[in-house]
DNA sequence: GACTAGCGGGG
DNA sequence: GTGTACGCTAGTC
């Protein structure tokens, strides 16, 4: 039987196969894989001879091997014996392996891969990739009587549904417990869209009402198995949806079959969160895409909301709603209950065009890397790197060592090391900038120096290899390495396939696919660094990150050099990139700089454009704003006004920005700021806007500092108001005597007894701060912002 | 100045 | 990752 390969799951003693085939779905069962590590022996007989009779008891249970065997294998490029030790399950490697740690004193390899991430690497699979099954049905089941066996095949078409949930929030924060869904949408790549609530809504066609919450959690489950989507997406799905959707449907007896075999969703913690698994789907959380490209530089934004990222990526606005409005948009009903529909439909349809643009990148990412999309969809960069390095030592039998313990790791973050050149920022607002990158610097550099953990300091080339500027290392140049020579593949392909891209019509679905895959092949080889100078990484080498910034800081040096030689102005330069001022200079003098540059540097180090910007402004190092000619802007480490911050400071710093960067006028921005002043002291800013939102994180007898929000929650609680864990608490800061959380108090209360608000307290903590920074750097001092009246307050910006 | 606590996405 | 972020900021003590 030939067909797709969709999902793969572990079942403890089983792995289970979801395969699309031209039938249908088909579940597969592999009853015959087993786990294995291996052992590094010191005397290689005696200890076969002891590890083939080895059996452990555990209770009444006896754990021994399903397979002892010798095999040649290598240890950082060197050939040495091990000893295989292969188990039935994966929970039988750990006692094994202590004992043998603690018995035998022998080091093991390969022992912490999680099963279905070694059964992709044993079985050489790769996500989507095309599967040879054999074996015999049994209950609706293929059970396998040999391996899968992967071949190259077109990836199919797949249908993606998404979906998203509104829920009842009248605490500020939802309660599991207590407050129901009262809306899902639903929206697929078939066409379908729709959303599900049991409360009228006049005038939507998309609208179905059902009888209850328990009904519509039903009516969901069938309408998924109806329409059988391969992918489930939406947006923060992993650390809201879905896991309110189970505690819902636990506490209301539905079972949420949404799996492809009816099973239903498991929760795997992950990192600080759970994942979710849907069985035979692959369920991609959009926001740990998102969040993913936010940190490999692919988005910039001040905030990663599905509206912000949809507006970025898309270019379209989407309706949105105050999660305060969702209690009376329900209550209300009629036209506030249908706006909230509306809204709820537009989630869903944003995230579905959302997952268009994202997971085709990410499918290709899970390809080059050869593990499941639903785990590549979550993993860091770093790992993304480590797994690739993975499949390639399993291809050359090299041993996989572990992941460092607790006190290898301090020992390692205690090593600093000296990193990339950054430069002091000419201050202020510039225009009409050019900015160059060497997106590809740090790779090129590991390929050019050969640099490589397996290579560092050899015997055989002490004298005549290139040196490390400033550290004296050398790398071998006789042995190819681990770890170079795959980042050398990725680069090549990549530049291979951006010559094949230059050939193609822009429009054409063949750029598209390409396109994708450079940029995947980019994001991945851009990552090795960072992975070779993380603490966690298998292949951790201090001594190849050092020497990589060593030859980084020395070639853009160089190129700064270079550019101020052809007439360019560059009022900043961070590790990989340099910012300039066009000035007289054109566009084509920019591109004219770049050929020049790349005709005199060595190797494969290559200066590209990362655009032009008609604006930017520059506060300290790592820390500016710039604006493109789309108008789309790009913060970086301005990022700091949350949630637990008034939506006055906000606004007030989103009008900065826009006055600066879009209108060009420092003036406007000031005058933005003193309207704000102003209004706040004339006590004409609206109470919406000075609300602050903090969580309640714990019960009030664990606090130990009584900050504003929990001082709130007890005059709640004195009032005889439920105070709980999870609760938002909304306040408002007063006039008065006494510290902040003396004088915060309930936004509703505010609201019904006419208190009046601290205007200086929303000026020097909340508005300012927001503002300050850019302000600074144009030249204005607090005074200026204040609009020259008698000063108030005694703020310590100053002194 | 040390320590405590919350932010992110979602609703 | 058969597991419990992370780096920053404000406010209290």
């Amino acid at each position: 039987m030939r067909g797709i390969l969709l999902d793969v799951c572990d079942e403890g003693r089983n792995i289970e196969l979801f395969v699309k085939t031209e039938k249908g779905i088909v579940k597969a069962v592999d009853e015959n894989f087993f786990p294995c590590f291996y052992v590094l022996p010191k005397e290689v007989d005696r200890e076969f001879r002891i590890l083939r009779k080895l059996a452990l008891k555990e209770g009444n249970r006896e754990i021994r091997p399903v397979s002892v065997s010798l095999e040649k294998k290598f240890l950082r490029g060197n050939q040495v014996d091990a000893i295989r030790i292969a188990v039935a399950k994966h929970s039988d490697i750990d006692p094994l392996r202590h004992f043998i740690r603690d018995a035998l004193h022998l080091q093991s390899f390969g022992y912490d891969l999680p099963v279905v991430r070694r059964y992709f690497l044993t079985h050489r699979l790769l996500p989507f990739c095309g599967v040879c099954l054999e074996g015999e049905i049994k209950d609706n089941e293929l059970r396998l009587t040999r391996p899968p066996e992967p071949f190259e095949s077109r990836m199919p078409e797949l249908s993606v549904m998404s979906f998203d949930i509104e829920v009842y929030n009248p605490a500020g924060t939802p309660r599991p417990d207590k407050d129901p869904v009262i809306m899902i949408s639903l929206a697929d790549t078939g066409g379908f869209r729709k959303v599900l609530t049991w409360k009228s809504v006049p005038g939507l066609d998309y609208v179905e009402e059902v009888g209850g919450e328990r009904q519509m959690l039903r009516r969901f489950v069938e309408i998924v198995q109806e329409r059988d989507p391969d992918i489930l997406v939406g947006y923060n799905t992993d650390l809201f949806d879905f896991p309110y959707l189970r505690s819902r449907a636990e506490h209301l007896g539905v079972k949420l079959k949404l799996g492809r075999d009816g099973s239903e969703p498991t929760a795997r913690r992950r990192r600080f969160a759970s994942a979710t698994r849907v069985k035979g789907r692959i369920h991609c959380d959009l926001y740990a895409m998102v969040n993913f490209l936010a940190l490999t530089g692919g988005i910039r934004l001040i905030h990663y909301t599905l509206g912000d990222v949809y507006k970025y990526l898309l270019g379209k606005e989407k309706p949105d709603i105050e999660f305060t409005e969702i209690v009376r948009c329900w209550d209300e009903g009629g036209e506030a209950l249908k706006e909230l529909a509306e809204y709820c439909m537009s989630d869903a349809a944003a995230a579905l065009e959302l997952s268009q643009e994202l997971l085709p990148l990410f499918i290709e990412l899970a390809r080059i890397i050869g593990q499941s999309l639903f785990d590549v969809g979550r993993m860091t960069p770093g790992q993304m790197v480590e797994w690739l390095l993975i499949r390639e030592a399993e291809a050359r039998q090299e041993l996989v060592p572990p992941r460092p313990v607790a006190e290898e790791q301090e020992e390692r973050e205690e090593e600093t090391y000296a990193g990339a050149y950054v430069m002091e920022p000419e201050q202020g607002l510039h225009e009409n900038l050019v900015v160059f990158d060497f997106r590809s610097l740090y790779p090129s550099i590991i390929i050019t120096h050969r640099i490589d953990p397996f290579n560092l300091n050899c015997e055989c080339c002490r004298d005549g290899a290139t040196v490390v500027p400033e550290l004296g290392y050398h790398f071998c140049t006789k042995r190819e390495g681990f770890i170079a020579p795959v980042l050398k593949r990725l680069v090549e392909e990549r530049i291979k396939l951006k010559r094949e891209l230059k050939k193609l019509e822009k429009s054409s679905e063949e750029y598209k696919k390409l396109y994708v895959r450079q940029n995947a092949l980019k994001i991945i080889s851009n990552s090795f660094y960072g992975m070779l100078g993380f603490s966690k990484a298998r292949w951790y080498s201090k001594e190849c990150a050092e020497s990589i910034t060593a030859f980084g800081r020395h070639y853009i040096q160089r190129t700064i050099k270079l550019a101020e030689e052809d007439g360019f102005k560059v009022i900043y330069s961070d590790t990989d990139s340099l910012h300039c001022k066009l000035g007289a200079k054109s566009k084509e003098d920019a591109l004219r700089l770049i050929e020049k540059v790349n005709r005199i540097l060595p190797g494969c180090i290559e200066l590209e454009l990362e655009d032009f910007y008609p604006r930017g402004i520059y506060i300290t190092k790592k820390r500016y704003a710039l604006i493109d000619e789309k108008n789309r802007m790009t913060v970086k480490g301005l990022e700091f006004v949350r949630r637990d911050w008034a939506a006055i400071a906000k606004k007030t710093q989103e009008k900065v920005l826009k006055a600066i960067l879009v209108e060009g006028s420092p003036k406007q921005a000031l005058e933005a700021v003193r309207r704000t002043i102003q209004d706040l002291r004339e006590y004409k800013v609206p109470l919406e806007d000075l609300i602050i939102y903090t969580q309640l994180k714990m019960s009030l007898e664990e606090y130990k500092a009584i900050g504003p929000h929990v001082s709130v929650a007890m005059k709640l609680k004195q009032r005889g108001r439920p105070v709980e864990p999870g609760m938002m608490i909304a306040y408002v800061v007063a006039k008065g005597p006494g510290s902040i959380s003396d004088r915060a108090f309930p936004a509703d209360e505010f609201k019904k007894q006419r208190m009046k608000y601290d205007p200086e307290y929303y000026i020097d903590h909340q508005v300012l701060p927001a503002v300050m920074r850019i302000m600074e750097v144009l030249g204005f001092r607090e005074e200026d912002l204040k609009g020259g009246e008698k000063q108030v307050s005694l703020s310590k910006f100053f002194q």
